[in-house]
DNA sequence: AATGCCATGGAAACCGTTTTCCCAATTATG
DNA sequence: CATAATTGGGAAAACGGTTTCCATGGCATT
């Protein structure tokens, strides 16, 4: 370095430089100086030295876009996913992000709420040669976009069903089974369920577990206890439930997004868990567990369901020849908080 | 369309179509297709017509890297944030994010916690000359490899000081003053902070204001009142408060992450709030509802943070000559929950 | 009918790298 | 000492678009 740094030769602002620069001050020829840059062999120590000063004196860094050029790709991450902003995403996000960029990638983020959007976005990966796509929670308008995305390039997808496409899931039907299992042996017999309208395929399946354990203990399913709702849910919902004349002795939620909304409802109504209703839910955001009492809750593998994600992604990208096809399922747990209890044995009436 | 498409002429899999293909489909000169797909004049209806067609027919889609390849560039912007995922930066990052995509951003996330990251990601962001980066909540561990960014390209802050870059932040130190001064009007002699370590600015400035509020209320500014903790706070470190010879009768919190942790510790020790402490946080966020009951609290803007934060970068990118370089401030409000309440009379001891 | 002017579209330069040759110089070999 | 093998480094061709400029032909103008 010494004293020889002439910062001050250039008054053009924004002459970007470039690798001829590079060549130019080294007294190299330009591909000289790109073989250096990438380690390439036979190259003496001498010029790799002059060339490296020049690199460090210019603060030289190589353009991406010129570098993918020719078939060399950039190891991007395109992620799909609903244009939401719940609980349950962020947490997911969050873990697919950092799984994302500890396996070397960059995410693209493509937040997608409507089917322009959708084309929108499956028209700049493929432009922008993205190694790998992964949906997350994702919605799919258009069978035929999301075709084209799969046609050329490799896709693997968290909790959303896409047929040829490789999926991580948890046990949604079996864990929602045996968690009303859990309230029907405490004893409850009316058990409401808030849930999601049913477009996702783990959120039906999450209901069928609800269904299945209701019928086989000899009870009967009944539409009007079963409330499809998201962000729409309201205190009149919960007040509707409680006004049957054989109230709910217990909420199920299929999701902690849900069940974040009932919660604050079923408090305000002065509704106590698990003294006048027991509180069941699906997820175990960690942010549930500020509700009092904890919740008794199905507990995801979210950050495995992340990690084993991208894993799989990543290795199907890095390994193109032993593509990994199947659904791959985590299982989740029963994880047991205070807000299931046996019910009270008269009932509970609002008035 | 009509059942000319013969897909079966490629047995080749990737052989990549670009825009020569598409030209020569068409019988026009390669120029001509560029023109008609970037929406040129002088070009006939007719001969848009049949570029369009073989676009489509092709399912063509332009190569980013050799678009943006001369000067031109790619509308991306670099998010630097600390590699961690609190409730706090979920729910900032989740603002941000929306209000880069909803901008015409792409944008590129950098989890930064070591200097070798922090290098690695100024480099790659340099690399593909991003058109901003936007600073989150952000660790700086060298300033001069920032400043390599600064210097060639646009940049902003939210929450995040850093000499040169314009930034948006909160009253940091007025709104936890008057947090803390509700709590003395309501009584309060000894209150407890709990605040991260003091690497951040705009946490310095709370714990400054917490100091003010002491002070000019005539009460002492004790050390041994204030823990500086994060992911370590423990239970033991409540105890040790309530083992004082006059222990806190109020624990404010400089953030909700530690809010929510200290919550839960409360709660398990069977601490009540506000009968037995009263108990103020900083930040706001809607997880933190859930506690019971609900938080009076200082409650950031965070979405509007976040939006102007976009905003200012974007506007900056796309008008480099007026570019905005003040700070500017949004202010938080406290909103009354249930969690802060006069003391009572005889204090409270845990034996 | 000769000239000038648009409108259209094509040829080629350019963007900044990587990569593939190939040439020259050095060293080893007969 | 002449020749072959090896090595370091340079010239140029990709890569896939955009953009500039120029050529052509048809039309209107005098």
């Amino acid at each position: 370095m010494g004293n020889n740094e002439k910062k001050t030769s250039l008054p053009e602002e924004k002459q970007n430089i470039t690798i001829a620069h590079i060549a130019a001050s080294a007294g190299v020829a330009i591909s000289t100086v790109s073989k250096v840059m990438n380690e390439r062999p036979g190259i003496s120590p001498g010029t790799r030295k002059k060339v490296w000063a020049a690199v460090k004196k210019f603060n030289f860094t190589p353009q991406a876009s010129a570098r993918e050029l020719g078939g060399r790709n950039g190891k991007t991450i395109g992620i799909f996913s609903a244009f939401i902003q719940d609980p349950y995403c962020s947490a997911m996000m969050g873990y697919v992000f950092h799984a994302v960029c500890l396996a070397g990638y960059f995410p693209l983020l493509c937040p997608v709420d409507s089917p322009e959007q959708e084309a929108f976005y499956v028209n700049e990966l493929l432009s922008r040669r993205v190694s790998g796509v992964l949906f997350v929670s994702s919605d799919v308008f258009s069978q035929e976009e999301i075709d084209r995305l799969v046609a050329s390039t490799e896709v693997a997808s968290i909790q959303t069903d896409i047929p040829g496409v490789p999926v991580i899931n948890t046990n949604d039907e079996e864990s929602t089974y045996e968690i009303i299992r859990h309230l029907i042996t405490l004893g409850h017999e009316n058990i409401a369920c808030l849930t999601p309208d049913l477009r996702y395929g783990n959120v039906k399946r999450r209901l069928e577990g609800y269904r299945r354990a209701l019928l086989e203990a000899g009870l009967p399913y009944r539409e009007e206890y079963v409330k499809y709702r998201d962000l729409s849910l309201s205190s009149r919902d919960i007040s509707e439930l409680m006004a049957f004349s054989h109230p709910p002795t217990a909420i199920h939620c299929a999701t902690d997004e849900i069940a974040q909304r009932a919660y604050l409802y079923l408090r305000s109504a002065g509704i106590r868990i698990p003294e006048d209703m027991s509180f069941t839910t699906f997820d175990g955001l960690e942010s549930s567990q500020l509700m009092t009492p904890a919740p008794t809750t199905v507990a995801q593998p979210l950050k495995a369901m992340a990690e084993e994600g991208v894993r799989m992604l990543v290795h199907n990208i890095e390994h193109p020849t032993d593509t990994d096809l199947a659904e791959k399922i985590l299982p989740s747990i029963i994880r047991l908080g205070g807000s299931a209890a046996p019910p009270r044995k008269n009932g509970l009436s609002l008035r």
